[in-house]
DNA sequence: AAACCCAACAACCGCTTCTTG
DNA sequence: ACAAGAAGCGGTTGTTGGGTT
């Protein structure tokens, strides 16, 4: 047995909205609200449509004050950002985008936004696999010459470590890849507009890229922005967004978070470079992400050894706090896509 | 001018989650 | 606690219009 239909879809018409339908819609909308039924609206209205989609139609077209097209670079660069960190939640991305909608960013992302990114990469990747296999041969030769570092203790599944990916330092002022500030804060403060409604200071530990030393966000310029996601409980507006729904997050300091844990990653079963180290593919994927973190920062994507790597351009894409509040806040919801999961879907592009 | 291709976007479908009785 | 129905969501498909051959 199937699911029963919403509704009778013989007496229901699909495809394209007429301008009439539209009218009707809004009207009644703007005057009575949906009543808390959409499968009823369209009958009370004389409208032969499903109420699904009088409902998307309203939601996508006709509500007030809907942009379409036109994406700027700083609408790009969110939602690159936050798609990286978490996935194809399109509607979490959407809320942080006002006006925009959930349908409109996918469609913009399936269709231009991806291209642009995989464009971009994949110019850049052929040379950058070339370098790598390189590094990688020679390591290996270093590795089983006679007098080299093999012996019987070494695990057949150890994957050296690659020279020329290093867990990098996350300083901002000094890492060129790092993602423009006026972006970055003016991204944080959306969030943190959207996703508190008290201004009780957040209290939340934070991981020193360079020495691992953990601090409070106290302590941290952009202090105001990153309740985010507050530990202290506070009471959010469950209309705004489904982390609204979430527990308190682990960022409580008082020594919670050690200096080798990647915030939010918490509950990840490995640390973020034993992962990397893996396997090939696990790295060709990650590979991939190079020339999207690239593009978010606006630099050509060139890697080479000593510079900024993924990981420290994953730390400054997505500016530590959002990424792991989201990574945390995604822990608690359904249908969560990680990093990781985001970078393997890069890596079967 | 016709055929074809492709990008863009609207809309649909079906699954999951939430709400309510 | 459970079931049913409604809403939300993301993947996919269909349609349209512009560009190219």
């Amino acid at each position: 047995m199937g699911r029963a239909p919403c509704c009778d879809k013989a007496n229901v018409k699909r495809g394209p909205w007429s301008p009439e339908e539209d009218a009707k819609l809004k009207a009644y909308i703007e005057q009575n609200g949906t009543g808390g039924n959409w499968i009823a609206l369209p009958q009370k209205i004389g409208l032969k449509r499903c109420g699904k989609s009088c409902r998307l139609r309203w939601l996508n077209y006709l509500r007030p004050n809907i942009k379409h097209g036109g994406f700027s670079e700083e609408e790009d660069n969110i939602i690159c950002s936050l798609y990286i960190s978490i996935g194809s939640r399109w509607s979490i991305i959407a809320a942080q985008l006002p006006g925009r909608t959930d349908n409109d960013i996918k469609n913009y992302w399936n269709t231009r936004l991806k291209k642009k990114l995989l464009g971009k990469q994949r110019k850049e990747q052929a040379a950058r696999r070339a370098t790598l296999r390189q590094e990688i041969n020679r390591e290996s030769q270093s590795v089983m010459a006679p007098g080299g570092v093999l012996n019987q203790q070494t695990p057949n599944y150890y994957w050296p470590e690659l020279p020329s990916v290093n867990m990098p330092a996350m300083n901002p002022s000094q890492d060129s890849h790092f993602w423009d500030q006026e972006s970055l804060r003016s991204l944080l403060i959306k969030l943190g507009e959207r996703f508190s409604d008290d201004q009780q200071e957040l209290n939340i530990a934070t991981v020193c890229p360079l020495d691992g030393s953990c601090t409070s966000t106290r302590d941290q310029p952009y202090s105001s922005s990153m309740n985010v996601f507050s530990s202290s409980g506070a009471s959010m507006n469950s209309t705004d967004s489904p982390c609204s729904q979430l527990p308190n997050t682990n960022y409580a300091v008082n020594g919670a978070v050690g200096p080798s844990t990647y915030q939010g990653l918490d509950g990840f079963p490995v640390e973020p470079h034993e992962l990397m180290y893996g396997n090939q593919q696990q790295l060709e994927g990650l590979e991939s992400l190079y020339g999207i973190m690239d593009m978010a920062n606006g630099t050509n994507g060139a890697l080479s050894s000593g510079e900024s790597t993924i990981w420290g351009n994953v730390s400054s894409l997505a500016y530590p706090q959002l990424v792991s509040g989201l990574e945390t806040c995604l822990q608690s919801l359904p249908q969560n896509h990680s990093s990781f999961e985001v970078s393997s879907y890069f890596g079967q592009q």
